[in-house]
DNA sequence: GTCTATAAATGGATAGAC
DNA sequence: GTCTATCCATTTATAGAC
């Protein structure tokens, strides 16, 4: 390979976007004022470009909710999918709590974007589909401990595992990377809380 | 006052719906499709009638959307203004979280479209606002709980409320009136899983 | 209280010049 | 890779008849 004259497709004159950034402006606005409220001319308006100069980049709009989706999914099924060392259940349910807290606050945008899809067409309803699959599993994960006695039996395991979850999707609505919560100590939160809750003992 | 002869609005002929039948659908069609992606001939079609017909009903679809958030918004503060018969802030506490899950399971479509409120026009922003301001109080709450010794102190404050409340709010995502979750049953799971976590002990 | 018809604006998307 | 100009479907909302 020789060695490459421009280091980096150097911006000169008009912005010049590729993709990605594209897709992450895009997922921005859509977050802010939710997709379907947001019209490409939003979106150009932002990017300091016409329509048509978007389209150049992507061939509709949906292509670029399904990009954004497929980015929030593939994180969080990698932390399924990621060996576990451990055969015990509670540590494994552990590690996947973690685990979906850091993809979270890593994609954030686009996990945001993922748990706000209703199944309004095609592309949101193929990503709900996998959506499922993954609460299916994380569902056998928390039976799994039940069975092993390390997660209380006295609440349904569809029902605390739909709690849990839910606490670690809600943070998609206030945590800002920026902000005073680093992710490792979010994530540290998060297992404690869920696993023994905010009372003192 | 003198015994109506009409017992009830008689039904005869034509639909004829009144301002709370049409209120009820539409929220119901706002949170399959998301407000945005709802328009008033969807509606219209939903009630078996003309858009013309609906305009009669109401100024305009964001009309409808303000009554919504409305009724879900006094809810929620009516668990907080309940006078309590306890001092202890523990208990207040506890009180709040089993009151918060029955408002949202007793309104569960009118709570369902308040949390998915992102502040694209005055109405939604000033139904954030409220919303903050329950959060506000709620928050306060946790504090008092903690300096009184009953909540955990080894995490902040306002991250164990936002993650509790957003555990409560999650069940918006799943719940159904018609399953096999009775209210009762629910509530009480979700204070044991927030205050006692999901790990046997 | 519902209808038909239509206005006025905005939606996603394309054509073709530079 | 961006522009101006435009297409056509759909949107919210209104006018006026029955």
């Amino acid at each position: 390979m020789s060695a490459s004259v421009e280091p980096v497709p150097a911006r000169r004159g008009r912005p010049g976007y590729d993709r990605e950034q594209v897709l992450a402006v895009a997922v921005g606005l859509f977050n802010e004022q939710g997709y379907d409220a947001t019209s490409v001319a939003d979106l150009a308006q932002r990017l300091g470009l016409t329509k048509s100069a978007l389209y150049h980049h992507f061939d509709s709009k949906e292509q670029l909710l399904a990009l954004a989706l497929d980015e929030a999914l593939s994180g969080l099924e990698g932390v399924l999918d990621a060996p576990s060392p451990d055969a015990d259940p509670a540590a494994r349910l552990a590690a996947v709590l973690r685990g979906a807290v850091l993809v979270l606050v890593d994609r954030l945008p686009y996990v945001t974007l993922l748990l706000r899809v209703r199944g309004n067409s095609d592309v949101e309803r193929a990503a709900l589909e996998r959506r499922r699959a993954f609460d299916h599993r994380v569902t056998a994960l928390v039976a799994d401990a039940q069975r092993a006695g390390s997660v209380r039996a006295d609440v349904d395991g569809a029902v605390v595992t739909r709690l849990v979850f839910g606490m670690v999707n809600s943070i998609v609505e206030w945590y800002r990377p920026d902000g005073s919560v680093d992710r490792e100590r979010l994530a540290h939160d998060v297992v404690t809380v869920a696993l023994d809750g905010m009372r003192t003992r």
